[in-house]
DNA sequence: GGCACACACGAAC
DNA sequence: GTTCGTGTGTGCC
């Protein structure tokens, strides 16, 4: 075996996208381009079907997925958990919802939630992007605001 | 364990 | 514009 970690570049739309996944499933999604030095060789089978469906749902268009069902080995504290189970339950495909609406859901704090989605180590599978500020402007996302305001636009049209 | 500080916020002034 | 309350994560002691 080597080091267990896979990992696939690749490029889209709006920009750069890196994968990372063991062999229990997706690991991280970062954007950027990375190295994939620390990484196996042999390729993943999984990250190549993750390509595929992300190059889809970025097109955005009828027939393009607006979900992502995988395997996941990302580690999640409790909070987090929590957290993205009711952003799954109460946002779907093409709505938004505040930091505080999504915070009331768990009985938590609008602050908190910032943080732990802040930390989300999947971007797009778990659309952290459809979180945004009670006054309308979109608040903060690790990829940069572009992506944000990206895959919102996407999902609305 | 405790404590301080950082945050992708919100509300109040 | 500002300041304050807020819950969770992280790191330092």
């Amino acid at each position: 075996m080597g080091k267990g970690i896979y990992c696939l570049a690749f490029n889209t739309s709006y920009g750069w996208l890196t994968l990372y996944a063991t062999n229990k499933g997706i690991k991280e999604i970062k954007f950027g381009k990375w190295g994939d030095k620390n990484s196996d060789k042999a390729k993943s089978s999984i990250l190549y079907e993750l390509k595929e469906d992300i190059l889809c749902y970025l097109e955005g268009k009828k027939g393009g997925r607006k979900s992502f069902e995988y395997t996941l080995d990302a580690k999640f504290s409790d909070f987090q958990l929590k957290l993205f189970k009711a952003l799954k339950k109460n946002v779907s495909y093409g709505e938004t919802i505040s930091y505080k609406e999504l915070a009331d859901k768990i009985k938590s704090s609008p602050r908190a939630c910032g943080q732990a989605l802040g930390s989300n180590p999947l971007p797009i599978i778990i659309p952290c992007h459809r979180v945004i500020q009670k006054n309308g402007e979109l608040g903060g996302f690790g990829g940069g605001i572009k992506w944000k305001q990206a895959l919102i636009n996407l999902e609305k049209s």
